[in-house]
Parts: C-alpha cells; structure tokens; sequence
DNA sequence: ACGTCTGTTGTTAACGTTTAAAATGTGTAG
DNA sequence: CTACACATTTTAAACGTTAACAACAGACGT
C-alpha cells in the first residue's frame, strides 16, 4: 500500500532476485510459474506498483501517448468523445495521456511543424493519436515520421499516406443521409459546407454530390452553400438560403451546430420543422438532443474509434504487430424528427 | 537539437561540471553569471531538454498534474475551459497535464475515495487540480491530504476547509441576475434548481432567495422547481411550471443548458421571449449562443480561475509560498436579448 | 600574513528500473 | 554417467538527473 515499495522489497519478500520480479511484472517469458505465482502474491501483499520514471529512464519509454487535437475544435462533442475513447484504453493498457491542443491558424502551416517537434521534444510523449483536421494535413503526419515517432490517425477517409490510421467514411455516410432525404421526396436540397480546411467536410460535400447525381437530381450554384461548421455560420447560410425564391425543401449541413444554426432561423422565419423543411446534420453532437424537434444526423462511434486507434497505437509501442494499419468502422444514419416527407 | 544530448554534453561544451548545467537549469543560486552565460549558451547551442525520468527518478518528482473531474461534465464548456486554462500556466511552468475524469455515481462515494488513491498511486501525479463538484467532496479533498498530495480546489464559493481554493461566490451572481430581473419589473420569477449534488447548484438556489426576500417577493412552493442540470431537465421543469394558471414572466435556470430546455418548450407554447416570458441561465455556456434570442447568463472567469489555480498548485509544488490559500474571482452578467421588461 | 567566512564549483552516491551478460539448473541423447 | 542444449535465474552495469557534501577561491577582519 505504501507508495514508496520498491522492485526490491518484491525480490526479497518473495525470494528472487529483483530481475525475476521485473520479468513478471512485464510479463516477459522464462518464469517459472510457481516462481511467477510467488512474485504475483508478494506484489499484491506490497500493493507495488513500478515506479515509471526509473521504468522511462531504463527502457527510454515514458508509458506516455499524447492526443493532439486542433484547439478550435476542444468544444465540440467529438473531441470530447475521442479523449473519453482515448483515456479508457489507455488505463486499460497501463498508459497515461497527455493532450496537447494546437493553435495552428495564428503561426500558419509552418508554425505548426515547429509546434510540434517542440511539443513532442519536451514532452516524454511515445507516441501521438493525431485528430482531425490534424490527422489530414500532411504536414502533422511527415513531422511526426521525422522525429520517428509512432503515430495513428483518426480521419474521415481512406488515406493514401500508408500511416496507420482509424477512419469512417464520411463520403458514405453523407450520402447516406442524402439518399434518405431524396427518398422522403425532397427534390430541391441545399448543403452547406463547412471549414474548407477539414478533410471531412470535403468528403461529406462530396457524399451529397454522389447522391444527387445518382438521382438524377438538379445541382446548381445555390445547392451548396459555404459555411465554417459554427452555429453562426448556420444562421448566415441559412438566412441567404431561405431567402431564394424557391427555397429548397430540406437542408442538410455538414456539421449539427449548423445545423442547429439553419433551425434557428427556420423557427424564427415560421417554417414549420419539418413540415415544410426538413433539417439533417452531421456528428450527432450534443447539440443535436438540444434542438426542437430533434436532428437527424450520422453519428460516428468516436469512442470506439479513439479506443481502437489507441490500442494500435500502444501495440505500435510495445513493438508488435505493425500489419494493421488501416481499420474501416461503420457510421450511423440516427433518424430523429428534424427530417420528414417533402411537402407537396 | 538531438533528443539524446544529456547534461554531460552541455557540461563539456561549457567546460564545467553537470551539477553547474544543472544549477542554471533548475534556476538555482550561486552560479557566476559569466558561467550561467556561458551554459545557457550551451544549452541553446545543443538544444538541450533535461530528460524527464531521470529527473523525476531523482528527485522523485514528476513535473505531472492531475485534472480530477467528473465525467459527467466531461462535455461541458466550464470543463473544456478548465483544461484549457491549466494547460496555457502547465506550458508556461513546464509542466504536463494529466487528465482524470471520475465516474463515481455507479461506485457510490466510497468508490471513489478508492478510485482516487488507485490514481494517484499508478499515476505519477505531483499534485491536483479539483473542479466541481469532486472539488466540494470532503471525501476528496481528505483522500488527498491523507495521500500527502498537493491539491487546489476550483470552487463555486468560500469553503471552511482550509484547502487551498479558487473561487467565484455563485450566491453573489446569482442574486445579481434575480436583480437584473426583479428590476426589470418582474414578479413572479420561477428557479430551476439542479443537481443536488453540486455545492454551485445550492449556493445559486440560495442567491435567488437572498433577491427575492431582500425584494419583499413571494417565494412559493411552485417557485423553485427541481432540475437535474441537463437540457432534457429543463424541457421537463418547463413543461410544468409554464402548466400553472398564474405562470411567471422571468425563468431563471441554475444552468445554460436547462435555460436552453426551457426555451424550447416556450417557443413551442408560443411564448415569445423575452416579450412573453423572460429566461435567464448560468455559466455562459455554448448553447448561450446557441439559441434564439441570445442568453442572458452569468459568466465565470473560467480561463483565469484555472489558470491561476494552476499557478498555486505548481508554487506549492516547488515548495514556495502556501500563504495565498483562497483566491476569490468575480462573475459578471452577461447580457444578452433573452430577457426583457415584464409584461403588464 | 593568517584564519575565517561566503560564494562558487566539483565529486560521489543515490534514485528504481531495464538491459546485457553470466551463471545456474534441468532434461535428454549418447 | 557424461555432455550438451535449453530454460530459468542472478549479477552487474547502465540510464540521466538531483542531493549531499567536499573542495576551492577570493574577500575580509585581525
């Protein structure tokens, strides 16, 4: 129980040398299993738990994974989620986190190389769980190999890059969602796209594009709209999107927030929702529970994917298996009451 | 600019011994200048990171903090704010940010007194950061001390217990905010408490008496009604307060995301706000910008209580001055469109 | 000139673990 | 019964820093 036990006093008390004790603990081969047993109780009678920094200075690993993020998006429900993922692994796996948001935008792309060869020379950090729009600037992900630090990303697509990485594919998932509003008879459908420098917005755009073309479906200038994935860059798009003599029937925005944005106004305009226009967003963020009526929207399993990235990642550390590199999961259509029939 | 120069290195390019690099490093006294010169020098020269295990091994400190909170407020903007104002003081003090979020509702109170020694014994944490409401545990903050752990509290008012704390007096605001609405003509004011559990939610229930009563108002049962600080919550307290024969004209919710609740369902009744109905909220959230028309809430210095918190913790843990012990912060009114004149 | 103080620098031994190499056992084939 | 291979265990030397103490230098009073 006392938190000053040591490696030693595991040896002696179970009558090995501190070696055989450190063999256990790290559960490498070559112990007996009676002699394993003997140690296994005699660490659990000490309550002993190996002090890391003596562990980092032996074995140059600091147990440490870091998860970068963009600092922009620390608000929002996904990054939340990924932390929540990411931090159920690691004390599953014995690792500690340390999250290391970047202001990238002030020092511009470059900035960010110098930030985080900084980052990641002071920090101890073994290895970096790279989020979105991070995880899809080549830059983030070049660095890192530079400095021969393991990595995993997080990103909203297949990527050419060959460094491992855990994705959704939000090109999919986007025009899943199209594909229900078209099948609920909307016709006229606008999107709203969202900060051109997320990877992921260009996919969903992208997504919504298939689906209309598949359909058969009219796309011209006014069909897609740009915003920057906050509330207020809703209620702009939707304000000048509403306004259009023929006003589409269903809104879909690339982000819930905006999404959220476009049913502010569309309440404020007497739009009934979704009797005369259907909204869907994308993220199935907290936001979405806190709109009347409820927004239908695509919801990745972000904890799943940050746990799963963090696994790969602590596997990447401790050596292992290399060979999976690539892990495709499944988004959701989460149909709720913000999306119904066209009207006629 | 290499990892692996160590203090040796430093040491022969400046033609003293590793103790002298080591004096400058640490800030000690009794280094000629001309000799702190010449190793600082050096330093920048190699770019020399003093490795952190062989530090922490030394001197048995880990140059970690711990951030305790509760999950369940892992989602909200006062959390988020909180990790960002310890990280901003961390990087200035070089030190790293080690985030723990709790989950003690399953495991009772107990559970948790456990689960908070298991944390800091694994983890190597040098000291703590308490947020609410773990910060208005006892069971906490005497885990703690008996773990011989330095700790500072962020609070929502004064406390007896002597820990160090920062704080911003939620009773003080939240009268503020009963003011700003009694002065606005109304009578019939209704509170929308929260969760029992947290220390803010009491003393903000408690600042709405202290306006109400110094007003000469009536304070019936049906005037303070019982939330649980979620939006769902809100919906639900609405629902039944805007029930009653004589409904109020102001709403106060001890919590933004409730306030938000109780919007939604006003808009739904056709209570035009603040026309028909004004309603205020706490904390300055997101979703206070989030709805329409804008919320009128108190807001803490956040940023700034966390930052500075963090700077006493870390002067504690470099064995400096444990005089300042409690550190009060003022809370501001904020303002928005979402409340307005009483309606006759 | 001598000792003494004070400020500066250096030396040596921890700190608790892992790694690499050496030593001991244990079983099996000849 | 011996020898050799192989599994298990021990020993000794890192790892890079700080802590405790020793040594040295120059300033100062006597």
């Amino acid at each position: 129980m006392d938190i000053t036990t040591t490696i030693e006093d595991v040896a002696n008390l179970a009558g090995v040398s501190i070696k055989t004790v450190s063999r256990v603990v790290n559960m490498e081969p070559n112990v007996r299993p009676a002699t394993r047993e003997r140690v296994q109780d005699a660490i659990r009678e000490l309550g002993y738990q190996p002090n890391p920094s003596a562990r980092g200075l032996a074995s140059k690993r600091s147990y440490l994974v870091g998860l970068f993020y963009d600092d922009l998006m620390a608000e929002s429900t996904y990054i939340v989620n990924v932390q929540r993922g990411v931090l159920t692994r690691c004390r599953k796996e014995g690792y500690e986190l340390l999250i290391h948001p970047f202001n990238y935008h002030q020092n511009g792309i470059n900035g960010l190389a110098e930030e985080i060869t900084a980052n990641i020379i002071k920090s101890r950090i073994d290895g970096v769980i790279l989020t979105p729009p991070l995880s899809d600037l080549s830059i983030a992900i070049e660095t890192l190999k530079r400095l021969d630090k393991p990595q995993i990303r997080l990103s909203p697509g297949h990527h050419e890059s060959g460094s491992p990485c855990v994705y959704s594919d939000d090109r999919i998932a986007a025009r899943l969602m199209t594909e229900h509003l078209i099948q609920l008879g909307h016709k006229r459908i606008a999107f709203i796209a969202g900060h051109s420098g997320h990877l992921a917005i260009v996919h969903r755009q992208t997504g919504f594009i298939d689906a209309m073309t598949a359909a058969g479906l009219n796309i011209d200038n006014a069909s897609v709209s740009q915003g920057s994935n906050t509330f207020e860059s809703g209620v702009k798009c939707a304000r000048e999107i509403l306004s259009h003599e023929r006003a589409p029937t269903a809104i879909f925005a690339s982000t819930d927030e905006m999404a959220a944005g476009v049913m502010s106004v569309a309440h404020q305009l007497g739009y009934s929702i979704p009797g005369d226009l259907s909204v869907a967003g994308y993220d199935n963020s907290q936001i979405a529970h806190q709109v009347w009526p409820a927004l239908t929207t695509i919801a990745q399993p972000v904890n799943e994917m940050a746990e799963i990235a963090t696994g790969l990642l602590i596997d990447q550390l401790r050596g292992g298996k290399k060979s999976i590199s690539q892990v495709a999961m499944q988004s959701e259509l989460v149909l709720r009451d913000s999306t119904g029939p066209a009207p006629c």
